[in-house]
DNA sequence: AGTATAGGTAAGCAAATGCTTACGAGTCAA
DNA sequence: TTGACTCGTAAGCATTTGCTTACCTATACT
């Protein structure tokens, strides 16, 4: 098998497990020590950095060292790809263009 | 373990896959059957239908028979949740309420 | 009837996920 | 230095994912 470098960590997957998801949203709010982050949460320490890392991979959090402590900050730009994703469907939830829509498709043959 | 019936599906999930997303574009585009879909993939069928069940299940598309073909057809409102996900994080892109925020953070003790 | 087409399902498999516990490396404080 | 604390990483494991091929049902055509 040919070892595809950096097949770049597709941040679709990183936000599609809900903890990492809430761990967004906490660092959305504040940076955090990875400890804090794990307070929020009933599972181990280790499995906390390891959704951490996936986030890191994803480019969606930094980590800046502080002592002991590690701090994630969340990098929102990195959210653009599920942003233009989305986007591209708003017009379903557009009324106006729902309205057109609707006019539009009465005359064709669909 | 408790075997949860239903754990919901999950949506975010379902578009984890970058094929599963591409399926979506095309049902945007029109309702399609699966051998439409099918032609615009490397895969084997079989796999294009088990990504249409995880998009089913999902309440992402809804299927009607027609003859012998099924028509996928997009239904837009269950992506819901990833738009009001996404949305809670649209102030970071907003220039006018990234100053607000920073003037208020000022004001802050955290 | 018989044959072709559309498409779901089952079984099998390799690889990826998501957790756990155990341990190691760096930092602070006595 | 000794110990406590923060956090990452390694190893192990069960489960899930994503594919394949083989097979089945249902519809359509002759």
């Amino acid at each position: 098998m040919v070892v595809t470098p950096q097949p770049e960590p597709d941040v679709f997957c990183a936000i599609s497990h809900p903890a990492r998801r809430r761990m967004l949203d906490l660092l959305a709010a504040a940076d955090r020590s990875v400890g804090a982050i794990a307070a929020h949460f009933e599972m181990s320490r280790p499995a906390v950095s390891q959704h951490l890392r996936v986030l890191l991979d994803a480019g969606l959090v930094t980590e800046q060292r502080h002592g002991r402590e590690r701090h994630y900050h969340f990098v929102p730009d990195r959210l653009g790809p599920v942003r233009e994703w989305i986007a591209q469907y708003e017009r379903f939830w557009d009324e106006r263009l729902g309205r057109l829509q609707k006019l539009l498709s009465e005359g064709t043959t669909e």
